[in-house]
DNA sequence: TTGAAAGCGCTAACAT
DNA sequence: ATGTTAGCGCTTTCAA
């Protein structure tokens, strides 16, 4: 038994008697190709199982319908959320979407941007690996003038004619959740954060700060806890703060998990939450609503993301490539006040 | 200022003085091209920041060098972890990787199984959706003799020349869910599942009622409670059971989420776990580690799924189409006993 | 309204 | 060791 071969455009003009560029029209719907003709074509065309070869019209067109998307990980819930919002909306302006991991590796990441420009992608959508700090691979997308809409992680001052960005004003979400712990009558608020480098981390301490400050409290340096937001790290971050001469009375997290693992540690000594420490987490991840108490959190709008960063590839993918990108959308986070901080 | 074509091949060749073939050749590190010639090319190539045209080679070659890979959806601990694993996989064997998502919708996951063969993606890895119950895309598939590898949700019975399977051995899993809440002493043991119709439901549910059995315990039908496995029906099921003339000492939910909405619920109830009521998920969701009580489960290595699927195909495409596909791989599963079956 | 011819960028016989 | 030629499957002038 051997290989069936795929029927071509070709075979299909054969079995039809017409040449292949007329089928080609018909296919495409091309106005000047007569009702009756479309119809043989269509039927043959269902009759013999015809599928046209993306790769070919691709070539051809110098057009491969295609999106590249490169996100750090897909675990947790922020990354699938984004991706999903892509996904759709990419579908929806009729592009499709490759999907690629840098596993948050600097190395892994430049790769993946070589494989995309390689499988000549329309456009790139793309969160930074946090361990990138390298950005040259960047250049020679935009040197082609291949648009780039960076989001959540971006590369801060990239700007270019094809380069934009879609972020979350984490320094308002930030602010809220403090402005919130401070309402509920919190007055020494610590903060997990991750590394200072990343703009969402860094946007996050300063909305902590100037919550802080435009309430008339102090910022106290070592209520800070920098470090790498795992569970373990939030349980020895609270250790930690418990630890000090004047404990404090709330933490706010720069993500869920950390705030989980303080969540340990505090149970582990008998505390109550929210009574004794308050906790506000960000990110909304499925488990803060699982969690006994439920955990206060940012939500980031996670789909709205994905959706909106591919309104602003196709803004520019659609520009005649006179006007510049377009600029780059603040998203507006949203607080989600559960157990763990209502004292109320 | 005007768009800068990429360097082709060609332009490479000119620059050179040389023909096309032959810097083909060198960029593929042909033995019959002689050093001199490659250093010469390889220079020339980084250069003029030649990029390779994976599009035109890939249609004179017949190969495109992609896998498809179509799941119901990337939230969760499971999808997430089989693609990391798929992706890491196909990899390491020189494949780049499609991702589609059927939102569990029966017309997307033809649609995108369409999507992919125009593709012309050399083989194709697929979880099938819930609402899947006619598979004819499939036959589209394997009679173009394009390898087919089928995991976690499989079609029970399609087997054929290019279609394999990976699963894991739910019965199993379930199995030893509940022997253990047997030997911690329970005698009356619930069991939350999905729509029977999907193979891991099946085998879930037949693992409960074996387990039973071969411990000469009875099975009371009134005990299984089927529907979405959702966290609002878990915690419906478990109010269900409560209310029973005979209300269970456990339950094995097949999976976590259920499982959490029941613990809800009988926190509500002010009932103790595992003491009045233990309780058995399925998945090992990220979150059953930080509720409390800790929820036991079965964990499914999807990281290995994924990989192992990935081998599979990768068999199938190296196969000289002369021996059929290689059998189907069932998976082990691993219980992990944590604080809400733990009675001992 | 249809067909003929050229070519997208690459590779693989088949020369030389 | 290198070049010449042809063609993957499709679209798009241009011509009829």
């Amino acid at each position: 038994m051997k290989t069936p071969r795929r029927t071509s455009l070709t075979d299909l003009a054969k079995a039809l008697g017409l040449s292949a560029s007329t089928v080609s029209r018909a296919l495409a719907d091309h106005p000047e190709v007569s009702e009756a003709t479309k119809q043989r074509v269509r039927q043959m065309a269902a009759e013999l199982h015809y599928q046209p070869n993306q790769l070919a019209a691709a070539l051809r067109k110098g057009r491969s319908n295609t999106l590249g998307v490169l996100v750090p990980h897909i675990t947790g819930h922020f990354f699938p959320e984004v991706v999903n919002g892509i996904a759709i909306e990419a579908s929806k302006a009729g592009y499709n979407v490759m999907i690629c991991q840098s596993n948050e590796d600097a190395l892994q990441e430049r790769r993946n941007i070589e494989l995309l420009m390689n499988a000549q992608v329309e456009g790139i959508l793309v969160s930074l690996a946090s361990t990138t700090q390298d950005f040259g691979h960047f250049d020679a997308v935009s040197q082609l003038d291949v648009p780039l809409v960076f989001f959540d992680r971006i590369v801060e001052g990239m700007e270019g004619h094809h380069i934009s960005a879609v972020v979350l004003d984490d320094h308002a979400g930030a602010y809220a959740a403090v402005s919130h712990l401070i309402e509920q009558g919190c007055r020494r608020i610590a903060h997990f954060t991750g590394p200072l480098h990343l703009n969402i981390h860094k946007n996050r301490h300063q909305g902590y700060m100037d919550a802080l400050r435009d309430h008339g409290l102090e910022f106290v340096e070592e209520l800070v806890y920098i470090d790498d937001l795992q569970l373990a790290t939030g349980a020895r971050g609270m250790e930690h703060l418990l630890g000090l001469a004047q404990p404090p009375d709330a933490v706010f997290s720069s993500n869920d998990l950390a705030a989980v693992g303080a969540m340990q540690t505090l149970k582990a000594h008998g505390l109550r939450i929210p009574q004794d420490m308050a906790l506000v987490g960000f990110s909304n991840e499925a488990f803060t609503a699982l969690t006994e108490p439920t955990i206060s959190s940012v939500d980031q709008g996670s789909h709205d993301m994905g959706r909106t960063a591919v309104q602003q590839l196709v803004k520019m993918l659609a520009a005649d490539s006179a006007d510049g990108a377009p600029r780059p959308v603040v998203l507006k986070p949203r607080l989600l006040i559960r157990d763990s901080s209502r004292r109320k």
